[in-house]
DNA sequence: CCGATTAAAGTCGATATGACCTTAAGTGGG
DNA sequence: CCCACTTAAGGTCATATCGACTTTAATCGG
C-alpha cells in the first residue's frame, strides 16, 4: 500500500552550532533572520543543501560563509539530523545539524538570509533572553550536550584554544562548557599524562604576572585515554535533558 | 549567486542496524533486495520517510515492518545521516541510519522490497563475506563502534536481554559487542554497584548444571555511572576504525 | 630582597581496578 | 549419601587512580 505520495522528495539543509569560548564564556555564532518566516528573530546559521553537494560539505561552505574563516582550523562534525514535518512552516524541510567548535575569531560577514551575525553568549538562549527560530533552541541546547560529552572522551578541547596554548587555557575551556570549576593541579596531571594530547614546545610563555606557563600543541590522539570524567555529583546536577550521546 | 536549482528536493530514507546477541555471536538483521539496483544482495532494513511523518516514526515503523516485532521493547536511536550524492544510483537519496538494539527474536516476514530477511552474523559482514548494498557497510560498521562505546556509558545492554536475565547473560553481551573476554567476578562487582543499572527480582534460575543464578530487571537510569570502560589496550587492538562517537 | 601571583609538582587518604582465590548452591553419578 | 563437577557469588590484595590539599618554582613590581 505504498502511494507514490509516500515518497516525498523534502528539502534539506544545514544548520551548525558554532561554539567558541570568549571572555571566559561559551558564545555561539547566531545570524539575525533577515526575511520570514521569524524575520528579525535570532538563528542558527546554515543553509540549503545544493544539489550534488556532500552534506559535509555544506556544512564547511556555510561555516565560511557565516564567518569568513577557514573551516579547516575547525573541527566540525554531524551530531543528529532533525526531520518533524512540522518544524519549520515553509513546508518539509530536515536538517542536519553540526557540531562546530574553535578559537574565538571575528564574524567577518553576515550570512546571505542574514541581518546580522555575530557571538551571544550561550547562557543568554538557555535562559530564555534570546527565543531562537524554528526548532534551532533545542538543536542548540543538543549540540551543547554533545559538546560537554565530546571533551569528556575526546581531545577536541584543544580546538578551541589557538596554538601554542597553555594549560591553564585548555582547563579554562572545560570550565566553560562545563560550567564547572576545576583542581588546576589535578588538571594538569591528568591532560599532561593522556598520551598524545598535548605536544610541549618547550617554550614559555610569561604573562604580566605570575610564573611563566610552557606552551603546548595538539597532539595527534582523537580520543582521549583515559576520559576525563565529570565527576558523578556535578553532572546529576546539571543533567536537565536526559539526552543521551 | 543562488538557483532554484540549489534548493535540491532530494528523497529520504531511514536505514536500520538491528543488533542481537544470537548463540554467543553478535548477528545484525539483513534483507536480500528483490529488485534492482543491487538486486540478490543484502542490505539494512529501511525505506522511505513518507510525507508528514517523523523520522523516528519512520524507523519504527520499518522496524516493525521487517521484523514483525513490537518497536516498544527495542532501543532505537539515530546515529547518522548519510548523503553522499553518489551514494543510491537512482539519484539523490539521504538516509537517516538508526541503531537498534534488542533481544533475539523471530523475524516474522519479509520487507516490501525483499525478497528474504534474516539475522546474519555481523564477523560476515567484516572480514566480507557478505557484501552489502549502497554504502550500507559502512553504515553498518558505524553502527557498530556506536553500540560499542554506548555499553561504555550507557544501560543499553540490557536491552538485549530478555527479562528477567542473569548477571552471565549481560556479561555476554558485553562480551560478544566487543569482542573481549571479561572477569566475571570484577564485572558483577561494576554492574552491580552501578545505580539504576539492575534491579534484583528476588527469584533465581537453575540451569541445567551449575548454582542457580540470581534474575534481574533493567533499572530506570540510562547514564551508566561510573562507565564500564574497555581497558586501554584491548580498545587500541580492535579499533581499526578511527570513527569518533 | 620582599610580597604578590601564577605555574608546576608533590603528598596522602579514599576509592577503584584487575587478577586471582574461596565459598556457595545446585546437578548427576557411583 | 557422598563426591565430582559446574556455575554463581563473594572475598583478597597489590596497584592505580582520584580528589583535596600543600609545597616549591619562576616571574614581576616595588
Amino acid at each position: 500500500m505504498r502511494h507514490s505520495h509516500d515518497r516525498e522528495r523534502v528539502a534539506v539543509t544545514v544548520d551548525l552550532v558554532i561554539f567558541t569560548v570568549r571572555d571566559e564564556r561559551l558564545h555561539v555564532l547566531l545570524i539575525e533572520r533577515g526575511k520570514e518566516p521569524f524575520e528579525g528573530r535570532h538563528a542558527l546559521p546554515g543553509g540549503y543543501v545544493r544539489a550534488g553537494e556532500h552534506l559535509d560539505a555544506a556544512a564547511r561552505r556555510e561555516l565560511v560563509e557565516e564567518t569568513g574563516v577557514d573551516a579547516g582550523q575547525m573541527h566540525l562534525e554531524q551530531f543528529r539530523t532533525y526531520g518533524d514535518p512540522e518544524r519549520d512552516p515553509r513546508g518539509r524541510v530536515i536538517t542536519v545539524a553540526y557540531l562546530a567548535l574553535g578559537p574565538d575569531m571575528p564574524v567577518a560577514r553576515a550570512g546571505t538570509d542574514a541581518r546580522a551575525a555575530g557571538w551571544e553568549p550561550v547562557d543568554a538562549v538557555l535562559d530564555g533572553r534570546i527565543d531562537l527560530a524554528f526548532d534551532h533552541g533545542a538543536i542548540l541546547r543538543e549540540g551543547l550536550e554533545r559538546a560537554r560529552s565530546q571533551l569528556e572522551y575526546t581531545t577536541v578541547a584543544a580546538t578551541f584554544c589557538r596554538e601554542p596554548f597553555t594549560i591553564a587555557e585548555l582547563r579554562q575551556v572545560y570550565e566553560v562548557v562545563w560550567g564547572l570549576k576545576l583542581d588546576a593541579s589535578n588538571f594538569r596531571r591528568k591532560v599532561t599524562k593522556a598520551r598524545g594530547f598535548l605536544v610541549a614546545t618547550g617554550a614559555h610563555r610569561t604573562p604580566d604576572i605570575g610564573r611563566p606557563a610552557g606552551l603546548y600543541r595538539r597532539g595527534d590522539a582523537r580520543l582521549l585515554t583515559p576520559p576525563l570524567l565529570r565527576s558523578g555529583d556535578a553532572v546529576a546536577a546539571q543533567l536537565t535533558t536526559l539526552a543521551l550521546r
